[in-house]
DNA sequence: TATTATACATAAGAAATTTATGTATATATT
DNA sequence: AATATATACATAAATTTCTTATGTATAATA
């Protein structure tokens, strides 16, 4: 683990937009969906995600429910209605980002 | 300054490529390169430029000349040859990235 | 029955910034 | 002439965000 290049500051983004798309996901699901949905190109570490989690329900973007299912605990997280509106914020920010420095990075195939 | 949306790990791989395509820069020029060519959109400070110049010295991937120009210093750095190849490998990795966020977070281009 | 997968968690340390501050010269503005 | 802005470097404290390591426990698989 580790070894992917994930630049620091986009777990949030990412955790915001799985959530937006699938309504209500748990931690380790998430970090099966990133794994699947990048054919391992990402691979999200508990070390990073649970932290990532509590700290978007302590700034009130998420709202937890604890589920048990046979006899293990889940927790589920889902958007509150200002953690909506912080999605679309940083999905407009990364969507920035990505074009910036496709332009840096490689001017001739500029999406723009 | 420190407005924009900087992922934390991308400052290295813009400095290196701008040496890779300007040949020899100075640092105030690096910051107001990247300025000019985003638009404004990103901005390096002095505090992450500097330690970040020297870091990449430290590690031998770039060479640095001091030039006097009036009455004042200029520090011009250049890629080693180490420093080349490592920029490859650092756009490379900047491109895979960019194309997995854009898988993740664009909503025309999200997988699900 | 031993390993892997599922499911949470935290803590120490590292890396890369931000923010603040400092020094000094050159140029432009009032 | 005085003041502000631009040029050009630098560092240090604090913060953010991650990695790496470790811990607990249940369920499924080889």
């Amino acid at each position: 683990m580790g070894n992917q290049k994930l630049y620091k500051g986009s777990l949030q983004t990412i955790i915001l937009k799985l959530l937006e798309t699938n309504d209500k996901m748990y931690g380790y699901e998430i970090t099966q969906k990133v794994k699947e949905l990048t054919k391992g190109e990402l691979k999200i570490t508990e070390g990073a995600l649970y932290p990532a989690l509590h700290k978007l329900e302590a700034d009130g973007l998420l709202d937890v429910e604890v589920a048990k299912v046979g006899n293990r605990l889940r927790k589920y997280y889902k958007l509150t209605e200002s953690g909506t509106k912080e999605t679309a914020n940083k999905l407009e920010e990364m969507q920035e980002f990505l074009k910036t420095m496709q332009h840096l990075v490689n001017p001739k195939f500029s999406l723009e």
